[in-house]
DNA sequence: TAGATAGTTAGGAAAACATCTAAGTATCCG
DNA sequence: CGGATACTTAGATGTTTTCCTAACTATCTA
């Protein structure tokens, strides 16, 4: 359900690159919309998306709402894509 | 450039089942469209988009061409996916 | 060579998507 | 309260995507 969400979530690259922002922390709405130059409310509708998919959190402090990463939807998707690289050539199926 | 084609490749549910089909091992364009309800041109269309994101080749044996999985961009999809999971928390060591 | 089989290409309709502007909500501060 | 700031929601528009049917190419076989 959500793992079809997170796969769209990262197929743009303007919500590739939110995620790669956020690698280094937290930031809030403004300072990632900041980085790009659509406006605003093309951002937030970015990171709408991304929160819907799990891969992001938000909280607000004052006027201000911060955006952060969660990992844990990552995980799974690197499980997918290693069981690729790992089964690929072999024959192990249960 | 391929990279984002690869995103994109995979964030649609049909070309990510076709990708799980081809673990086992290489098809024919046929097998992999008997798997499912839509139609071959689509089938053939998605195979189409897979190719081109280097995600799978081909391979003419007469009538039949047969599909497989080309695991290089996985591995490349994997680090990707390595970075935010292992520099996000960074406290599981696996 | 003709017919059958396997698959792709072409063209078009409907749905989904990304982006914009305008308007709304939430919070702070004087 | 009233204005300013931060951000989201709503609605519209152009583009992309997905899927269909029809037609085409390639190969095998009799």
């Amino acid at each position: 359900m959500s793992f079809n969400e997170a796969f769209k979530a990262i197929a743009d690259p303007t919500r590739r690159k939110i995620l790669t922002l956020l690698r280094a922390g937290e930031l809030t709405a403004g300072e990632i919309a900041s980085h790009f130059a659509m406006q605003k409310p093309s951002v937030s509708h970015h990171l709408k998306i991304l929160k819907q998919a799990d891969l992001v959190q938000d909280r607000r402090e004052g006027q201000h709402i911060y955006y952060s990463l969660n990992t844990t939807v990552f995980q799974d998707l690197l499980r997918w894509f290693y069981d690729f690289v790992e089964k690929g050539e072999g024959h192990d199926e249960r």
